[in-house]
DNA sequence: CAACTAAGTCTACAGCGTAGAGTCACGCTG
DNA sequence: CAGCGTGACTCTACGCTGTAGACTTAGTTG
C-alpha cells in the first residue's frame, strides 16, 4: 500500500479549485476531487462540511490570491493596476472566478480588494461616499469584463456564423458591425473602457 | 383522468423560467419541472432535447424579454434608458439573469439588445469601434451592477456582523467605510456609475 | 496498557439527467 | 370503415451525484 500525504484543509481547497478552473463548475465533484486525492469521498468531510463550505472555501482562496500592486502616487496609474490585477486574477481562475462573479454569500478576502480600491480613492480625494461607489463601479466593470474575457472572444469561426446568422435579419446595425466586434485586442478593449472610467471620475473628483 | 392542457415548447420554457426565477438555478430539476406541468418527466424531452437545450431557450426567452425603450433624441438619455431597461431585466428575472450572466454560448436574441445601443451611440456620433466598445462598456457595468443588486445589498444585520468581523481587523478603511457601504439606495449607486460613464463617453466622443 | 479521539472507509439512500422501449390517440390513405 | 403510421406521452432502468451513519484504524494521552 503506498503511503499517502495527510489530508489538508488548504490541500483540498487547493487542488479543488485546480479542478474547477481546469473542467469548470459542472464537471466538478465530491467524488472526482476524492479521486484525485486518492481518497473516499466522504474522508473530504472530515476538513469541509460539505461541498457548499467547500466551495466557500475556494472563493475565499481565491480573493486571498489577489496581488495588489504597490501604490504609485498617481492615482489613475494605482486604479488601472488594480483593476487589471484583478482581471489576471480571472484569467488565472476562470472557473472559480465564474462561481464568484455569482456567488451569493459574502466572502471575507474579497475585502483585500475592497481595501485596496477604498485607500487609493480616499487619498485621491475622492469623498467616503463616492470612493464606496466608485470601488463598486470600477470592480463591476471589470469583473464583467473579465467574465466576458474568460468566455472567449468572437473570433473569425464565430464571425462567419454570426455573420449568415444576423444575415438579412432583424439587427442591420449590428451585422454591419460584425467586423469591429470580432476583437483580435482584448487589452485595448478593457483599456478603453478603463480610460472612459477614469475620465468620468476625474470629474467626480472636482465636483 | 383530468384532462391537460398540451405541453408547447414555450409553455415548458415560461414555466422553467418561472421557476428558475423564484428558486434558483440548483433548486431546478427537470423532474421537478415535469411535476410543475403535471407530466412524466421524459415528455419534456420531446420538446427540448435535454436540460443544456431548455436553459439554452429560456435564456433566449429572457433576452427577448427585454423592451427597448423609444429614443428621444439625446443619446445620453437613451443610454441611460437603455441600460435602465437591462437592469429592470434583471430584477424581474433574477435567477434566469443570473445564470445569462456566466453563460458561455452565444445567444441570438440578446443581439435585439446590442442593436439599441449599438444605433444610440452610432447616431450620437461615435466611430464605428467606440460604439462596439462602448456598448461592451455600459453592458458589462450594467449587468455587474445587476447581478450584485439581485444577490441583495448590505442590510443594517449584515452591517453589524461586518463590523464585528472587520473589528481591528486588517482592513481599517473599509472598516471605516462600513456606514457607505450599507447602500439603502441602489437607485442612486447605479445612476452614479451612469453618470461616470457617460461624462466619460462624451470626453470619448469629442476625441 | 487502556481509553479516547481524529481520520479515513464502507455501505446505503434519495435525487438527478436521460436512454430505450412501450402505450395510446389521432389523422391519413385504401 | 379498416388499417396503419406518427407523434406525444409514460414506464423502467442506469449511472452519477451529495452525504448520513456505522465501522475501522492509527495516534495520543493518562
Amino acid at each position: 500500500m503506498p503511503k499517502r500525504e495527510k489530508l489538508s484543509n488548504a490541500g483540498i481547497v487547493q487542488t479543488a479549485m485546480a479542478m474547477i478552473d481546469l473542467e469548470g463548475e459542472k464537471a466538478f465533484s465530491m467524488r472526482k476531487l476524492a479521486a484525485a486525492l486518492n481518497v473516499d469521498p466522504m474522508a473530504i468531510y472530515h476538513h469541509h462540511a460539505n461541498k457548499g463550505a467547500l466551495i466557500h472555501a475556494v472563493m475565499e482562496a481565491l480573493m486571498a490570491a489577489f496581488e495588489a500592486p504597490a501604490q504609485t502616487g498617481d492615482w489613475r496609474d494605482d486604479l488601472r493596476a488594480l483593476c487589471t490585477a484583478l482581471r489576471n486574477l480571472a484569467n488565472r481562475h476562470p472557473g472559480s472566478f465564474r462561481i464568484y462573479e455569482t456567488y451569493e454569500k459574502w466572502v471575507a478576502s474579497e475585502h483585500q480588494v475592497r481595501e485596496a480600491f477604498h485607500s487609493t480613492l480616499l487619498n485621491a480625494g475622492f469623498s467616503r461616499r463616492s470612493t464606496v461607489r466608485a470601488t463598486r463601479l470600477l470592480v463591476a466593470y471589470t469583473e464583467a469584463f473579465a467574465v466576458d474575457e474568460i468566455s472567449g472572444w468572437l473570433d473569425r469561426e464565430d464571425e462567419a456564423i454570426l455573420a449568415k446568422n444576423l444575415g438579412q435579419g432583424p439587427y442591420p446595425v449590428t451585422t454591419d458591425l460584425i467586423a469591429e466586434m470580432a476583437s483580435p485586442e482584448p487589452d485595448a478593449e478593457f483599456t478603453f473602457g478603463l480610460n472612459v472610467l477614469l475620465r468620468g471620475l476625474e470629474a467626480e473628483q472636482m465636483g
